[in-house]
DNA sequence: CCGTTTTTGGCAATCGATTGCAACCGGACA
DNA sequence: TGTCCGGTTGCAATCGATTGCCAAAAACGG
């Protein structure tokens, strides 16, 4: 316990000349101010000794942390452990390190956690946790660079990765119309997220592309949750008997309509087909396998990443940059033509 | 962009004081040196400036970082989030915040993913990636507190937050053998991992404390995944018809073993019972629900978090610790009686 | 061969918090 | 009245890397 790690000091010293050089010769960014012979003489001392900057000295130095804050709803919803790889990845090829936390939905626990990444001194975020009218990341924004992931603000003046929802949602409906199906309904995810509310507008801009009403087929829950699917979906199917095909905002509200259409004996997909989103981990050995709407997860979270490395290193004001991933159709037993044509 | 944060001599001058004495007076370990009047003044001071200390000025100072790096196979795995929660939220409370990496289950992987975190100057470690047999881990615990969680290596001699294999997998042995099960199986785990190793040796207790054979009806996959389990079990399945149960050493080789039998025209439950181990989420939404152990993820993650903070606080050297946390059998519907006695 | 430009590298300040040491204060005690 | 003491607070060094500024050295031009 002597010396816990050598510095440039034990460097400097060992090739006999100022710490300062040592700095300049290995940083890449300045390493051309020092003489090529006396860079190769450096490396070669500064691995010999197993040196390794200490980030914490250089980080008050510069006052950057090489550290992002990634904020999610909850780490235990298996979408986002995909989009958290692909951050991880992306960052740490360049030298950034995520910090992560988990909001659990909540706005107070949000608040709480971001502050405390500001006390880290995160060099900029990426957020899994917009509201369609986000509280505080106007001020956030104007601090930090930030990037949003999954959902967006009403507002649409933050950098953002997403998939085309609508795209998505009309491979869906469509696929469904092609089975035979007409008397379709969504299950739409909360108001206040913008994936919920995008995704029931574009449900209902596929079906009157197709010519079909929506009339009394559109319910939204309150949460992300199986359980709230359930019930709304059971009320759904109750009040429309005619009801041949759900679309579900999210695999977990898949989850609950087909639940719900199990406690009303209507078996899927053979009396209702349904259909959700995003493709999460094991949707293709529930019962029945989901035909859903894959997103790509990894994708998602690696693009955000670099999107917010290019502000990092571009501090000017580029115009704000919306990335759209075109989310795909999988095809699974969870949907079937409907029992007799409409 | 003049200032980016107050620092300890903005809240000095505003009481007129020295920076050092506010410095004392926000830390509660030498607040008692100075006068409660004065500290009443500072903290007021603090708060109305709000000043957030730099973890880099007092991290390069104290040499902690108050960061713990978390070493786990891969974060898309369903069993690691819940823990991941659980350090997390522990850590956080005692003013940690964890660095998580991933290793794909590749020790060179692993190896590099460790130095960076040590760059990154971490306090500790807890690890999930241990193997029976681990190369740098003795060295690493030399020179950081290290606990392990889930996994342990051979030699047991690092603290340990693990379930009760033994347990576990009695509880489910004792179920199949209560269905009336005597042609039981086993698809244990990789043999490099002590929980395969493990659960296949509890495996075998057990039968023999039911006075049942495991001659040649234990199998062991290559990895943790479905498709090496779906290939190790039919092959099992064909060489020993009489089979009517299989144990697997986690949820993803009961699965394997379930589409195995399937292939093989065995339905579960009817033809083949099938219990797995963790009790990963969806596990309850699977065709069939899956009959397995549950293990505590969440408390796995406090309790290796609780006690790497232990660790930390004092540094003598009490003796290692294992903790061991009781697993709990979930009944569902991949586990009913044999279609004939045996 | 001398003056000038360009390289190269040293010096020292700096980032913000912590901490050993010393100084100061008022009061107690002899 | 002088000494001592405990309680407070200030001073200054320190952690390790970075960087503006300047000086020495080297290269160059005429």
């Amino acid at each position: 316990m002597t010396r816990v790690a050598t510095t440039l000091k034990d460097v400097a010293k060992l090739v006999g000349i100022h710490p300062a050089t040592v700095s300049r010769a290995l940083n890449p960014r300045t390493s051309h101010l020092v003489n090529p012979a006396t860079v190769a003489r450096v490396r070669k001392a500064a691995a010999s000794l197993n040196y390794v900057p200490n980030p914490m000295a250089s980080g008050l130095r510069t006052a950057r942390s090489h550290t992002i804050g990634v904020v999610i709803p909850d780490l235990t919803n298996p979408l986002f452990p995909g989009m958290v790889r692909g951050i991880q990845d992306t960052l740490a090829r360049a030298g950034y390190t995520p910090l992560l936390v988990n909001t659990d939905n909540d706005p107070e626990v949000e608040a709480h956690v971001v502050a405390s990444l500001r006390a880290r001194r995160v060099d900029g975020f990426i957020l899994a946790t917009a509201r369609r009218d986000h509280p505080f990341l106007l001020e956030l924004s104007e601090k930090f660079p930030v990037v949003l992931i999954n959902r967006v603000t009403e507002s649409g003046q933050f950098p953002s990765v997403t998939t085309d929802e609508m795209h998505g949602i009309r491979l869906a409906v469509d696929h469904l119309v092609g089975l035979g199906h007409r008397a379709i309904a969504h299950i739409g995810g909360p108001a206040w997220s913008s994936t919920g509310h995008e995704r029931a507008q574009a449900f209902s801009r596929a079906m009157k592309s197709h010519g079909l009403s929506t009339a009394r087929r559109m319910a939204a829950v309150d949460a992300w949750s199986v359980e709230s699917a359930r019930e709304t979906a059971r009320a759904l199917l109750v009040a429309q008997p005619a009801i041949t095909a759900i679309v579900a905002a999210n695999d977990l509200l898949a989850l609950g309509a087909m639940s719900a259409g199990r406690s009303l004996k209507l078996r899927c997909p053979r009396a209702l087909s349904v259909t959700g989103y995003n493709d999460m981990p094991f949707m293709d050995i529930v019962d029945p396998p989901l035909t859903t709407v894959r997103v790509p997860q990894h994708d998602i979270g690696a693009e955000a990443a670099r999107l917010l490395l290019s502000l990092l290193r571009d501090d000017a004001q580029s115009p704000v940059k919306h990335v759209r991933l075109t989310p795909e159709l999988i095809e699974r037993g969870s949907t079937a033509p409907p029992l007799r044509g409409d």
